[in-house]
DNA sequence: GGGCCATCTTGAATTCACGTCACAAATGAT
DNA sequence: ATCATTTGTGACGTGAATTCAAGATGGCCC
């Protein structure tokens, strides 16, 4: 078998026991082999070295020089390993983290949990990066990405965090202008807001006759994030899609109104946190973070119904808590 | 097979050569293994350590602050332990040398030559310690011995450096007060200078009719080596039987006269250096010692003669040269 | 957008280093 | 002098690590 290397340290941390316990035999006891071994070891590792490091009779060791030197150096050598060892593997998480969001969830639900986070985990120190495009993992050196939406197929591992309903919005100011739409076919003559980036689909679905198709309003105005377009829709620039657990609020307060809503397939978008794996264990500082938001973040399905009043509600959408 | 440990050095060889590389497949290729190698080897780690040391996907390898910083220390205890071994294996003699030899041999052979031998050696530092009991090797943390006469059975290996005969002697001027003994048993009337310490014959040895006799003066002078005893035979205390390479100038002068000559056996004495032995390689400077002393020391059977003028003479010893 | 190449990963067979066992030698003590 | 303890040696067996072969994944180029 091409030995890649004799084990060094193996051979530094016999030796240097067999001088802290004053024989072969103390040694091999402690290290729960037999004395042959352990002078098969030594012999093993003098004639490496070409040089001997003690001399020794049945009854007593004597160190030469070298032996002294090379004990001395070992001592030290085995305690930076089990220190870098113990480092790396430490249990408490702790260290830096990047995190990858999406612009409103990381907002609206993962932003709220950061200050408990933090006070729970006070060695990690924390980067937020929020982009609503789609972000390779590795080259962004981000730890987790929280993403929107069907996962792309890859050695990503992803854990789910919520759901979310999507809904076609537009500001009262814009439907007095514009009227509103009442069929899917409608929204070719209205004004869209649209991304800047590719999405994984491209039109928005609607029911029809136990059937979805597709409509889509001419774009007048794209934004490369949620949050950006959800400004645009509220100033009245048109209308645009979007998920509940983002608008749902402006919607209960009137300032966005569901349009087709009739019409919704009730399609659900899944929010999941991902990160590279099969490769090894999680960093705990990972996992104490995925752990973290998997516990404290519940959206449970909202829906959306219209009250007896005429107003919208939101229904089954739990918020993130940063209290208690 | 109570596997004592895993191979902690080698495992961070691998690693560090991954991170250099910046690949599986070419750190493997250094390495003559295979990449599946590699991989299974760096996975053992990061689950040994629980946690992920590097991300990595088939194009691209990213460290996790974990590996960052295992990567580092394990950079710099690779360069330790290179060190350590290089230093203790150094083929170059350097160090501290301790040498133990008897009085007469030491004085008059080996210290003569040390100018030389730490002119060819300027990186070991000496002891020189004489004495003439016969000491333990280890107990004495010396290195080397010189001891002469016959050589207890032990795990000891000797090489040898000389022979050297010896011869009964005393002054002049004792033998004008006490008259020169003819027979082995003229001896009993006579004074002698004999040892403070045992030694593994007791008698002297004289030939008589093709056998083989001990006769041993009454000592009236105790030496604890040999210089002593002779300065106290030169002193006219008494009789002693001493070696011909310790007294030859002293009978070639005149200052001693040996005696009972015609039955001297003509036993030979050996020089040896002695070393421990079956216990891994000599370290370089203990083997250049000996074999210095081994090249430069000829004592070839020093014989002693009556010249035509009456006067002895030592022939076939060629002393130590420090010369050249 | 699809095929190709390079890379990493996984599972099963193989092998060689390492430790165990039993015995011998040596040393110091009783 | 004998005994008890410790180190050293040779033969043997184990099993953990490596290799081989095949499968996945990602990037690149056309």
């Amino acid at each position: 078998m091409a030995r890649i290397d004799t084990n060094r340290s193996g051979e530094m941390d016999v030796f240097v026991r067999v001088v802290d316990l004053g024989g072969f035999t103390a040694a091999a006891n402690s290290l729960r082999q037999t004395p042959s071994g352990v002078s098969k070891l030594v012999s093993r590792l003098e004639t490496r070295l070409g040089t001997r490091l003690v001399n020794r009779t049945t009854r007593k060791l004597q160190l030469t020089e070298e032996g002294q030197a090379f004990y001395q150096r070992a001592q030290r050598i085995l305690a930076d390993i089990d220190e870098a060892e113990r480092e790396a593997a430490s249990c408490v998480p702790r260290g830096h983290l990047t995190v990858n969001s999406n612009i409103p969830f990381g907002m609206l639900h993962v932003m709220p949990l950061l200050p408990r986070f933090m006070r729970e985990h006070p060695d990690i120190t924390l980067d937020i990066v929020l982009t609503d495009t789609l972000v390779d993992l590795m080259q962004a050196r981000a730890d987790v990405a929280i993403r929107a939406g069907p996962l792309g197929a890859s050695r990503l591992i992803a854990r789910k965090l919520g759901t979310s309903r999507m809904a076609v919005v537009a500001s009262p100011s814009y439907l007095a202008r514009h009227g509103i739409p009442k069929t899917p076919a409608d929204l070719a003559g209205h004004r869209g807001v649209g991304w800047t980036f590719p999405r994984s689909i491209r039109g928005w679905p609607f029911r029809r006759a136990e059937k979805i198709e597709e409509a889509l309003p001419p774009p007048v105005a794209r934004a490369s994030d949620g949050e950006t377009a959800r400004q645009l829709t509220l100033g009245g620039i048109g209308v645009a899609r979007l998920a509940l657990f983002h608008i749902g609020p402006d919607i209960e307060a009137g300032r966005l109104v569901p349009v087709l809503q009739n019409l919704n397939p009730g399609d659900r978008e899944d929010i999941h946190a991902v990160y590279v794996g099969h490769a090894g264990p999680l960093p705990a500082r990972v996992r104490a973070f995925i752990d973290f938001l998997a516990q404290h973040i519940r959206i449970g399905d909202p829906a959306l119904r219209r009250g007896a009043d005429g107003k919208w509600k939101i229904a089954g959408d739990k918020r993130a808590r940063d209290d208690k």
